[in-house]
Parts: structure tokens; C-alpha cells; sequence
DNA sequence: TTGACGCCGTACCGTACGGTACGGTACATG
DNA sequence: CATGTACCGTACCGTACGGTACGGCGTCAA
């Protein structure tokens, strides 16, 4: 048996009370950002100031807990593997690309990704590099072994499978991460997501596709272009 | 002649002292985030807050000057269209998205994106406006003349030049930007630029290059997969 | 010279926030 | 019942910030 008496906690290290009022600051985040005070946690979760102080420690001890409660949370589902087919790789990226695009509009995504941006500006707070380890990481050593499976099986041809999966993550994600993080507040519903994930897969598909005789075209060195003097220059 | 005494609003609407104070504005934001006080700008600007207050209205109107400072600056350039054939046009893609790269992963964009993200939580500020404005969409109308310009050459086969654009965005972007705004430092010399504006350009290429027989993988509806349950979410 | 103007530096004010302390209550344990 | 624990609600404290007011200084025009 354990050395101490902690049987409320399921699995995250954290009590069922304090996954309550995690998911109360969760709530709070979507609503107003991080422009929340600490007392306003306690009134929205009715709990003491103090008790949250012992809890996490400070203000951002209540704010990288709630993020890492909520990565936690998200660790589900697993592609099988095995008997990988043409159609079955199809169907695998398909999902992924819906399932991602579905995860990065939601409101709990950006609101998430919002504090952490702020936060990175100051390097005092982790909230960035736990955002970055549980969304853009880890979906990719989730999907590279996937994207090797379909290289071994011969449907796929890539030398890298790092640059493979940013070139399916960037004909997925295009501008829509940034878009909605800025404020953009374009739909995309279930019919949308779904188009675009066969559309991304497609163009994946065309480029890392195998092919007989090999690809020529999907990047390279070759003669290093001049990329001196900006024409233009954007925000 | 003006009825107003402003002979020294050269273009922006700021006076030569104002534009000083928003770059040290500028300053403060690349160094610390948006987490510094009136009173450190008025320190660092050696102008008083009154006179911040006066010019400005309140913090956020500075803010929102500095973006908008930023953002008229750097309006320049202009490619070219007359005598467009295929080196013409992949050389103008490689150098729009070795610039447009360069410009991300500057610390003046990557600050700059980080306010206008944290400002966007709260509706009461239109600093994501102005950012996504002169960001994301003003590279989409400066890069789809290009984009259409090709196809009216036989160069390019698309449909929908803002879809064109959009698959353009994400091929050369990928993952950059979001882990630059959540504090991944990997570092993007002039090299690792022009290869990636050399490969996205290529990818592109590869996906919207005329071809005889027309194309049938880019996308299209046909028939829409299941996108239904999440198998997998991420933050 | 005089006055108006624009700006700097600083003092000031009200408020809101992070963090702490304390009394009160429910409950569990002996 | 006595004791300890965990927590809630609230009061409290110090500070820092947004915003305003005021005195002083240089400039320029009449």
C-alpha cells in the first residue's frame, strides 16, 4: 500500500474537488482569456482563496494545473496498426485531420492556446511548453508511426518522417490556428471539417505518395534560391 | 492649404515624437510581452504619461497605435506580373515565402501576435483585427494577383485562388508560427529559409501546376468520410 | 517682454489584485 | 466527547497599476 492516504486520486494527481474547480478555471478561460482574478475562481467555484493558494501555489501554479488537467484528459483513442491497406491509411489521415481540426476550434483549444501564448511572452511559466508538448508533439509522435507503417507497407515514400508529418499538419492546419487564436470568428462545422480533412489527405497523398521511380519534387536542396532582400514584409 | 497647424504628420498620422515613443513601445513589447505599465513607457520613452494619455486615450490605445505604427511600415514592395512565365513564377513564390517566413519568425512579429492573441480573448479591443488585417489577409490579396496571374499564363490550375492561397500558407508556415507564439526557440536562419520557401514552392507546384488531363487529387468533395467521433484530441 | 502652448517629471488618487490570516463548520477518528 | 483536519467565507494588507493634476521649462509668435 501507499505511505499516505491519498485514495481520492483517480489518476492525474489531483482530487476529484480540485478537478471541480480545475474545470471552473477551465470555464473561466474560455469565457474572459486569463483576465480573471484568483477571488473570482474561488466565488465561481465556491472555494477559499486559501484553499486554492495551498493547493497550487500561486496564481500561475492555478493556471499551468488547469492546463496540464486538461491535457491529461485528452489522452484517448490509438489508430490500429495493423493490416494497412491503401484505404486504411486514407481513413487513418482522414480522421486525424478531421479529429485535429474539430480539436483546434473548439473553444477550449483556443482559449488554451491564448493563455499560453501570453504567458510565453515572459519566460517565467511553462504554460507554453506544456501546450506545445500535449498539441503540436504530441500529435506528431502519434502520426509518425502511422506515416511509417504506410511507408513500410509501401504506400508512402518520405525520408523524413518529422518534415512528412509538418507537411500534413500544414495542409490540415493552414490559417486556421492562427485566424482563431487572432479573433477571426469563421465557422467550421462537421461538413467543413470533413471536406477539408479529405481535401488536406489528397494533397498529402499526391506528394508522399509512392510512386514508381521515385519523387523528384517534394523538396530537396538543389540550387538554394536567393532569399536576400524582402520585397515585401507583414506583420 | 490644411486647416490644421500638422505639418509634421508625415504619413501615419503620427508626429515624428509620437512614432519614437511607439517604437520604444515596440521595444517593450518584443523585450517583456504586454506586461509592462504605462509608467515603464513613459520612463523608457522620457515623455510623460500625460502626454501618453493625451495622445493615446488610454493603454490600450497605445497599443493599438503600435500595432497600427508597425503595421504601416511595413507596407512595401511589389512584385512584378508583366512576362510571366514558370522560373518567373516559382521565383516569385520562393521569395514570397522566404519572406513571409523571415517575417514570423522575427521577434517583432512573434510579440506583436502574442498581444493581438491575448487582447482577443477580451472582444473590447481590436488589436487582432489589425494584426490578421495587415497579416494573414493582406499577404492573401498581395499573393493572389500573383497566384491568378499564373493560371491566366497556363502556369497554374486552381479553382479558387483564396483555396490556393490558403494550401500556400500552410506549406510554407506549417508549424512555424504557432510554436514560435508558444515559446519554442528553434532558431530559422537565412539557409534553413530559403530551402523551406524552396520546398513549400515545390509541394505547391506539385499540387496547383497545370497539367494536361486536368487534375483530380486537390480536393473536391466526392464522397465525405465519417469524421464523427473524436478518436484522438489534443489540446 | 509676454503670453500661449506643448511637453516633461512627479506627485497624487482610487481601485483592484495577489497573497495571508482568521473564525466557523462539517466530518472523521480515537 | 475530544481532537484534529480540511475546507469555506471573509476580512485584511501591501503593492502596483491606470488615470489625473500640477508645477516647471523650452519655444515661438505677437
Amino acid at each position: 500500500m501507499m505511505s499516505e492516504a491519498l485514495q481520492d486520486e483517480t489518476d492525474n494527481g489531483f482530487t476529484e474537488r480540485q478537478r471541480e474547480v480545475l474545470d471552473v478555471v477551465l470555464g473561466l478561460m474560455v469565457e474572459e482569456g486569463d483576465g480573471f482574478s484568483v477571488a473570482r475562481i474561488a466565488r465561481a467555484a465556491s472555494c477559499s482563496k486559501e484553499t486554492l493558494y495551498k493547493w497550487f501555489g500561486d496564481r500561475d501554479g492555478i493556471l499551468t494545473a488547469t492546463v496540464q488537467w486538461q491535457a491529461s484528459r485528452v489522452r484517448a483513442g490509438e489508430y490500429d496498426r495493423q493490416r494497412l491497406d491503401a484505404a486504411q491509411l486514407r481513413k487513418s489521415l482522414e480522421g486525424f485531420a478531421a479529429n485535429w481540426l474539430s480539436v483546434i476550434s473548439s473553444q477550449t483549444s483556443i482559449a488554451l492556446n491564448r493563455v499560453a501564448v501570453s504567458h510565453a511572452a515572459t519566460a517565467k511559466s511553462r504554460l507554453g511548453q506544456i501546450v506545445l508538448a500535449n498539441g503540436r508533439f504530441a500529435i506528431g509522435e502519434r502520426l509518425k508511426p502511422i506515416l511509417e507503417a504506410g511507408r513500410a507497407a509501401g504506400l508512402l515514400d518520405f525520408e523524413d518522417s518529422e518534415e512528412a508529418f509538418r507537411a500534413f499538419f500544414g495542409l490540415v492546419g493552414r490559417d486556421v490556428q492562427i485566424r482563431l487564436l487572432l479573433g477571426d470568428d469563421f465557422s467550421l462545422d462537421q461538413a467543413t471539417i470533413a471536406a477539408d480533412a479529405r481535401r488536406a489527405t489528397n494533397q498529402f497523398l499526391v506528394l508522399y505518395g509512392y510512386r514508381q521511380g521515385g519523387r523528384e519534387n517534394a523538396g530537396g536542396a538543389g540550387d538554394i534560391p536567393a532569399a536576400g532582400e524582402p520585397k515585401i514584409s507583414i506583420i
